[in-house]
DNA sequence: AAAGTTGGCTAACAGCGTTAGCCCACGAAC
DNA sequence: GTTCGTGGGCTAACGCTGTTAGCCAACTTT
């Protein structure tokens, strides 16, 4: 299920800048947030750090865009949309499958701005589709983040969330 | 209601260390942890900033320490446990009071070595106690979770989270 | 041929957490 | 009553961070 092109977060990026986000997202990925330092990166582009901001006006400018891409590509890895059961397994599997990008999308302030309109709205359309009404949207959709930050963060006692208590909210909303 | 003492984390502490961990509170609620450097948080205490490492091993471990205080003051803000539909009132309300602290204390790795034996889930238990189901607990403190921190990060389109999605979620779980 | 744009470079700055090493005041011990 | 450990402060400095200034080569457009 793809984005619609003109609410694509790169579209009006040169290529060279594309790279730089793919590089950005790449180091991201592999380690992490503090990791990802306009050195570290310059270095995976064998660039120098200054060279950067001739793409990308400041670093909180380029997490926006990485923050926009993650929020395109989890859009579209949650569709197409069927029961609410499915949409949860694939919300929490998409997010554990790139944690970094998720925490880096859904925490802390979201430039909204620097987003393409529409896509913020796009992107979580699939939990009013899957609910048919916007506050049981909002409510579930909170719910399951709640959930997947909760585990990405380990503050479960057991780790992960047990099966059980997914199945338990999955219940709730369905 | 009180928390018992051998969960309180500044149990451990000198007096001196104590006072640090207050003045960084202090920086933390009112301007955020960004703000909060080693360096203004000896200017609060009228000392440089190298003192500090007298009283706590690493900025990290500070941190660890808030966080463990914010622990115990959120558990004992929201007893006595009555109704689902009271608690999550109470938790909302207590977070949005102080959504520094609260941010701090629930996102991001819990150092749980660092921390008394029990608090964690001693400040938990007020979710068990509501709904009297270990796996109902965890599902509702996420849903809570997952509502107030899209709400502090202004997530929401309305910026907090309307009431009628707060009504819906407490609805789910009552 | 001239001019502008794109994308690189080095040098440097202020602010960050942190370490090393020194010092002084105070209470206990010989 | 002096010695000694300890608690709590200090300055200087290091390596890292994001970022700016200023310069320069190549390529495209006029």
């Amino acid at each position: 299920m793809t984005c619609p092109e003109e609410l694509d977060p790169t579209r009006l990026l040169t290529p060279r800048a594309r790279e730089v986000l793919a590089a950005a997202r790449a180091v991201l990925e592999r380690q992490g947030w503090e990791a990802l330092t306009m050195r570290t990166l310059a270095d995976e582009l064998d660039i120098a750090a200054p060279s950067l901001y001739k793409h990308f006006a400041s670093k909180e400018a380029l997490r926006g865009q990485l923050a926009a891409l993650a929020l395109k590509e989890f859009g579209e890895a949650v569709r197409p949309v069927t029961t609410v059961a499915a949409l949860v397994r694939r919300y929490r599997d998409v997010a554990t499958a790139h944690p970094q990008l998720y925490r880096l999308s859904t925490s802390g302030p979201l430039d909204r701005a620097a987003l393409p309109p529409g896509l913020e709205d796009w992107s979580g359309s699939p939990f009013l589709e899957a609910t048919g009404d916007p506050h049981r949207a909002q409510a579930l959709w909170a719910a399951v983040h709640g959930m997947v930050v909760l585990e990405l963060d380990g503050r479960f006692p057991t780790g992960a969330a047990p099966e059980a208590t997914w199945r338990e909210l999955v219940r709730h909303f369905s």
